[in-house]
DNA sequence: AGTTCATATAGATATTTGTCAATACATTTT
DNA sequence: AAAATGTATTGACAAATATCTATATGAACT
């Protein structure tokens, strides 16, 4: 896999706030509506709303619209692509993979 | 495991700058040192060192002093922390673990 | 149609963050 | 000891971000 940086940055900049890490753990039991979460966190609606846009605009967060009300889950697709990305940037790649595998700065 | 939610934050900020993923992607094939990674990057040396720390504050790369030279990798204890940590976060809580598993907002 | 209620958007503001130039620190080399 | 070199720190600044209040939108119910 290619890691593409900006898509990167972009996953990993909607989970590293707080309150969108507690949101995460919210919706870990379940799919919940926005006036649940909004009751389980020091924010104001327009705050809640803004950090929903960002987790669902990752991907990591789906919104299911029924009447007025705004229904969240966490996406099992897009956490696999969290994963995945994380994955494929921290495992070391094997020695064929490698064309740099020198020793560096040897000077 | 016992999500922290500061941790937690700043385990996946230092993955959320573009540069700092370049930088992750460099480290990919193994070790090297800053001057390598200043080559890499359109960015100059106090910005490449702010990075760094940051980096190394996750836990997430690890710096090595050798004479002058620094040299950087991939931690793979402080990445397999990040892994666990998205997991944790992601993955569906089972029925055992819910309390709060019934409809929400049934109104 | 009008009211009510849940959510989204707009605008303002304080804080955080990424960046650079200048300088300090530390280690090697002469 | 002095010069050279690699990295870290400081201070400044512009851009991004999290937050709020006020308002708009949209859907359900009288």
């Amino acid at each position: 896999m290619e890691i593409d940086e900006k898509r990167a940055a972009q996953i990993f900049k909607a989970l590293c706030d707080e309150n969108r890490i507690r949101i995460i753990k919210l919706l870990n039991t379940g799919e919940k509506c926005a006036c649940k979460l909004l009751e389980e966190l020091n924010i104001t609606q327009p705050t809640l709303s803004h950090h929903m846009k960002i987790l669902c605009d990752s991907g990591i967060v789906t919104g299911r619209k029924e009447g007025k009300w705004m229904h969240y889950s966490v996406s099992s697709e897009g956490s696999e692509t969290a994963v995945e990305y994380l994955n494929e940037l921290t495992k070391l790649k094997n020695a064929a993979c490698r064309e740099a595998d020198l020793p560096c700065c040897d000077k």
